[in-house]
This record gives C-alpha cells, sequence and structure tokens, in this order.
DNA sequence: CTCGGAAATGATATCGATACCATAGTTCGT
DNA sequence: ACGAACTATGGTATCGATATCATTTCCGAG
C-alpha cells in the first residue's frame, strides 16, 4: 500500500479511501490512484484491514453436508447473496455430529466472522455459549426451530409433513405409510413424521405405518428396502409419504419391481423437489423447498442486522410447495 | 491474550505458544496457561494471528456452481481435508462466468490464502496474472488441463468419454449416438463428446450422431428433448451417451415414453454416477468420477506443497470407472 | 563446585491496514 | 473581505497476535 502511496503521490490513508469510500477521494486523486493499483498489480490485504477495522467482511456457515442436494442450494444462495454485498463466505462441513459442529464453531469463530449460518438442529451447550459470547449474528437454517437462537429462515418440517399428507388424504387415500429413518443426530426426518401422524389422527385415519430403518446407509437403497417391508407388513397400503425424494425413489423402483402400479395401486409423494424428480425425470409428487431462497434470506438477516436495521424480523419462514405430479 | 497471560502469571507469547506449540512449554505451565484459557472462554484471533505470521490457515476454493451435485463432494473432501489439518475454506461460487471467476479470484486473494482450488476451464488472463503474482499453491480440480497452470488433480474427460463409448461398443453397440451439451464455458460436455468422437473414429463406427441444444436450462428436460430429436433423426440408433446423468435420466423417461426398451433396443449410458443412477434407482450404466477424492487430492496437494516437500508431484490422476447396470 | 548447553520464558518490533483527530484548502453568504 | 462550514488530505496510534533475539533457569559432566 505504501508503494501505490507513494506512486500516486499521496499518503497511505487515501489510498485506503480510494479502495473503501471512493466518494470521499476527488475524482482526479481517485484516478491516480486506481492507476497506481492497476500499475503495481496491488491486491488489499484483508487480513490487515479487519484487525484494524474490526469487521471482518466474511460470513461463517456450517452445514452437515454438501452432498445429496440437500444444504447445496442453500450455500450457494447465501456464497452470492454475500458476494453481491462485498463479503465473503467460509464454509465448514459436521458430517452430521454435533461434537465435530463445535469444533467447527470454535475455529469459525476464531476468524472473527461477522455472522454465522447454522443447520437447525441440536447444538451442544458449549457451543450455544460460545454463540452467544461472540454476539454476532446467528441464523438457523432450514427448519424453524421452537426457540430459535437468535434468527432464523426457513420453514416447517411438521407443517410440510402434515400438508403432504393432508394432500394425499385429499386425493382420496385412506391408508397411508410413512418410509424414511434419519440420521442420528439428524431430526428432520423426525419432524415429519410427526406432521404425517399428526395429518393422520386429524383425519381418523388409524395408526401411522412406518418403517424407519436406519441400518442402510443408501438413502434410495433404503427406500426401495422400507418399501418392501411395508408392503409385506401391509399389504392393503394406498399411499406412502418419503422422508426424501432419493427414498421415493427407491420406493417407486421397488413398486416398479413387484408390478405395484402408481399412482393407481399406490400414491407416492417424496420430499425435497429433487432434480430428478420433476416432469422430464420421475414426476414425482413432492414438497418443494425454497433451498436458496433460505441462503440468501439468511444472508440478508445477517447483513441487515450488521447494518443496525431498526426492528428487524427475526424469523423468515418462507413456506413450502406441494408440487403435484404423477406418482400421487 | 493479555487477560489469559495475567491470570496464568505469564508472559503473552508463552500463551502464544501454549496454543500453537505445546510441546515447548513445560507441562505444568502449560496447565496453567490451559485452564486460564479455559476460565475466560478466550478464542484466540486467527486475523492477527495470521497477519503476524504471514500464513492464514485458509485455503480458497471457487467452484461454478455447488447445485446439481457436481462439485459438492469434491468441495466436501476439500474441506474436510483442510479441517484435519487444521486449516480452513473460503468458498466462492463462479456461476460458470469466467468474469465472474475473476472477481472471485481477486477477493480471494486478498483474504491471503495459504492456497487456491479451482475447477478447470478457461481463466481470463487477467486471472492467471494475478494467480501469479500470488505465488500460492494453485490446484485445478476435474478435468485435468493440457497445461496446467500449477498443480492439477482430477481426471480426463476425454479419456472417459472414450472410455464409456468403446464400452457400448464391446456391447454390440454399432449406431451410438450422444446427446449433452455444454453450458457457455463449461468445457465438460465438449471434452467428453471428443471422446466420444475418437471412440467412434478407432471403431469406424462413422460419422457422430450428436445433439446438443443448449437452449433448454434443465439438464433433464434437454436429455428427454434431444432424444426425441435424436431417435427422429436417426431412428435407428442403438446407443446413446448421456454428458450426465441428469441428461441420461430424461433420456430414459422420454424412451420409456415412446415404448423403445432400454436395454434391448436401446442402451443408455450415463456420466458422473449420481445418487439416483444406482441399483436401487435408475439402475444406468455410467462413468463414475472421484467427486470427494478429488477435493481430497486437491486439498492434500496444497498442503503438502506449503510443508515444502520435496520433489513433489503436481497432477494426480484419480482416474474414473465404468459402472455397468441395467441400462446398456 | 563450576561451566556448557539445552530448555523455558520474556521484551520488543512488526505484520498491513484503518480509526481518530488534526490541518490545509475551498466555497459561500453577508 | 472575513469567518463559518465544508471538503480533501495527512500523521500517528492501534488492532491482537507472532518472529526474533535475549535472558534466565535447569541439568549433568568433569
Amino acid at each position: 500500500m505504501q508503494d501505490v502511496a507513494r506512486l500516486a503521490g499521496v499518503s497511505t490513508i487515501t489510498v485506503s479511501r480510494v479502495l473503501r469510500q471512493p466518494e470521499k477521494v476527488k475524482p482526479e486523486t481517485r484516478d491516480r490512484v486506481q492507476a497506481a493499483v492497476q500499475a503495481l498489480g496491488y491486491v488489499p490485504d484483508l487480513i490487515a484491514g479487519s484487525l484494524s477495522s474490526r469487521e471482518s467482511r466474511q460470513v461463517a456457515a456450517i452445514v452437515s453436508t454438501l452432498a445429496g442436494s440437500i444444504f447445496a442450494s442453500t450455500v450457494e444462495g447465501l456464497a452470492q447473496t454475500l458476494r453481491e454485498q462485498g463479503h465473503q463466505l467460509l464454509l465448514g462441513t459436521s458430517e452430521y455430529s454435533a461434537a465435530s459442529e463445535e469444533q467447527l464453531i470454535a475455529t469459525a469463530l476464531s476468524r472473527r466472522p461477522d455472522g454465522l449460518v447454522l443447520t437447525s438442529g441440536d447444538h451442544t451447550p458449549r457451543a450455544r455459549r460460545m454463540l452467544a459470547d461472540a454476539g454476532i449474528p446467528v441464523v438457523e437454517v432450514w427448519d424453524i426451530p421452537e426457540a430459535p437462537f437468535d434468527m432464523a429462515a426457513g420453514f416447517s418440517n411438521v407443517e410440510a409433513g402434515r400438508a403432504i399428507t393432508q394432500f394425499l388424504v385429499e386425493t382420496g387415500r385412506r391408508r397411508i405409510g410413512f418410509i424414511g429413518g434419519q440420521h442420528e443426530g439428524d431430526q428432520r426426518g423426525r419432524l415429519r413424521h410427526q406432521g404425517y401422524a399428526t395429518a393422520l389422527k386429524e383425519a381418523g385415519l388409524g395408526e401411522p405405518r412406518s418403517i424407519a430403518d436406519s441400518t442402510i446407509v443408501s438413502m434410495v437403497e433404503r427406500g426401495a428396502r422400507n418399501l418392501a417391508m411395508l408392503m409385506d407388513r401391509w399389504p392393503d397400503t394406498d399411499a406412502i409419504f418419503c422422508a426424501s425424494d432419493s427414498v421415493a425413489l427407491g420406493a417407486l423402483s421397488e413398486a416398479r419391481r413387484r408390478g405395484i402400479a402408481v399412482p393407481e395401486r399406490l400414491a407416492v409423494a417424496g420430499f425435497g423437489d429433487f432434480e430428478f424428480a420433476g416432469d422430464f425425470g420421475l414426476g414425482l409428487t413432492t414438497v418443494r423447498i425454497p433451498g436458496r431462497a433460505m441462503g440468501a434470506a439468511a444472508g440478508r438477516l445477517i447483513l441487515d442486522r450488521k447494518r443496525g436495521a431498526p426492528g428487524m424480523v427475526k424469523i423468515v419462514d418462507l413456506g413450502f410447495e406441494i408440487v403435484r405430479r404423477g406418482s400421487a
């Protein structure tokens, strides 16, 4: 920066101003400085800048996983929103473990991010304390927790599970099953199941028919095997709600293998509206989640808070949408 | 840090040592310092640390997109490798534009990362100059470029396209088509097509039959529509190689709609081995790419170089694998 | 008991920017 | 023509750690 200043015949602070608040510098001085920046190929050091200004212009995000197309679009939406507003994304993946989430939070905080985005779920007490001590905006994305830590951007898994089950009821189905299964420590499947069970009870449709075998790692395989188990146990089942589209894919394959007609004999509903679910693919009836929008909203919440926007919203419910296709 | 030092009755530099090189501090002093750290909930400031030590312990990655399950696993593999070795990941998404890649490189470099991971492809001249000036390890992932900028971890799209086409030939197919289409600025589809064309020529099978309509945004829809176009134009086609599994999914759906028996009448091969391609899903014959491994390898290349490992490998070819399933 | 050398610890300068306050130059109203 | 109120620019301290070199402590051989 000194080199640039010398070449432009100004002081370092003026160079800094040209880069950060150009409108405060006289146009011709500005041009001279910018020319010097170009000529020297000067790249400012944000590490030093952050230390000095006490704002890092980075936001950390900690997600369970990027694979399986679950959080990828959320992270992408977040990254883009941040970028548009001059911020950067620091990413960590916790692999569905609350312990490693705690670890990641600690290292993320040591970068002094201006905000933190977490996938909602269990956080250890220590993690919560660290977050509180850090005093930065925190957004939980995906499921909106009953008692958010700070802010939240997402939807209600319970409501979504309830809605899709109600949809199946409305289309005339009466013996509705559920297949899914949750990762340990991941309560999403559980919440969707809860919505399903509630809807059944509300419609007076008897006991839930649920299979949630978590011994199988692949979601698709789990869908296939669990459908088999479910149909063996309750052969008259006329609809199933699958905890994710991947599970639904496995179920659809198994149904075809067994010669069960979909949707005539069995309606299949998924969750997530993954790429393969569309009309030109599986034609799967499913629940569409605003993946990208949740990330973008999280970014906005953090940046608005940072700017000190008054009377701020803390919870953004982006809802969900039932997409009817051929399978139900 | 001063508070911790005072509480432990040592100087700040000793606190720093306890955190960074514990073995250089006498065990009892170390315990005292660690107790103080705990008691005060002290979280070191890596921004200051980075400025002082001139190493940031972060690695930046710039990928075109996270959606579509293409790069997500690579990023995840990278994040994990870095984490295991005490480094963090700074992520940017360029949305398939070389111009915004350039922009992202500039902002990434201003964080003074210890290394940079890029998806291979076109880089602007300015981008290349910035990278050269930065003097940090750079790894290109996915396709191994003919002239890598610095290091590379990936596989050959051309070879993979050639191999899967050869596989189709070996299984008795003679009139093999290609459907795909590339994003502008993304040469992956083009390279795969090149391998396909080479294999055809080597087998003496006449001219390529390719449809690559890029007007359609969704890959799945593109697969469906392009298969339709291809079969209309060359009705006797007995196999197709799709530039990605998503395209193959669309093609499979369209084939079913038209009553074309797969694989009897038409063999379908995809690319990528996405989640839905497996035996419990589509049962798609495809090319498996070492997504996670490429990320992990990229991380290792950077960290090894940082450690100054001598006689280093610069190119890691992780190959690919043809997975035969029911569709071909 | 003494001395050499290793182990443990500390004092101070420094990394590269920005905050804060001061100063010089400019505009304009009366 | 003069001072008020801006605008444009600069000097210096500072952010919170670590590098470097200096100093002290400790240990065992002779």
